[in-house]
DNA sequence: AGATTCCTCCGACACGCGTAGTAGACCCGC
DNA sequence: GCGGGTCTACTACGCGTGTCGGAGGAATCT
């Protein structure tokens, strides 16, 4: 088993992968402005330590090409999202994935397109699953 | 702010809570001995620690009638579920529903039964929405 | 009643995460 | 070459959570 299917980051550690998924590989700083322009007014180290410690995780690596690290995520935002999901689905759902879709359908807004998005997803399950003779 | 809408509990401490939901008012005993035939081998103490943590949070409470404390959860399955839903919602996916519950429906297998079930919340939908005229 | 068992309370410890200060290294402009 | 700013490394601390052990009181068994 190489990469740690563990794929366990705390809520302040994840809003840095974030600025990194939604920036691209940057700088401490650079993270460091867009946390502060977000609202989460973090030291400049803390930072530091939110990306140490995601290198360590192997959620992120970083190179020193020019004066400054530069990190960059080495995970990307499905797999994080997804690993959350299968998580949630087996322990809150006891891995019944369609009660936590129909718990989420029942009680979110859904535009007419996101609807429209859904119905073709489940109709392409449809065919998919009990494709007639 | 009457009750702390900050559902937030560890992974042991909601294995107790499930015992609850599942059993209905438990004692301390009772819930050691099916979280041990689910696997979670923990200390007597330990549970009883995760029972009274559940009672400050305001999760669970319990009732001194006979020798024993018996616990029971003051918050329904749901209720939790619904948190979790609207915090990982809110997180990981910047509120689009949509776009989790299509992870949720392109990486998860549904039996037939399920899929009609969503098929007819998507009509539901369908039909409040866009309502004519 | 004495021994045994069971219950709860209190304290404790380790580890992870959020948060940061400080020290030493490095570079730029004057 | 020196001062000032920047960068990384090391260390630390508080809190929450997972995990218990032991003390001390209550119920039960014999």
């Amino acid at each position: 088993m190489a990469p740690r299917t563990k794929l366990e980051l705390g809520a302040a550690e994840l809003d840095a992968l974030k600025v990194l998924w939604d920036r691209g590989p940057s700088t401490v700083r650079q993270v460091h402005q867009v946390l502060h322009s977000r609202g989460r007014r973090v030291a400049y180290t803390t930072v530091l330590t939110f990306l140490v410690r995601l290198e360590q995780k192997g959620l992120a690596a970083s190179d020193k090409s020019a004066h400054a690290y530069v990190f960059r995520a080495r995970v990307s935002r499905q797999q994080v999202t997804q690993g959350r999901l299968k998580a949630m689905v087996r322990d809150l759902f006891d891995g019944a994935a369609a009660t936590m879709v129909l718990q989420l359908m029942s009680t979110e807004k859904f535009s007419a397109d996101e609807i429209a998005q859904l119905q073709r997803l489940i109709d392409e399950m449809d065919s998919t699953n009990k494709r007639p003779g």
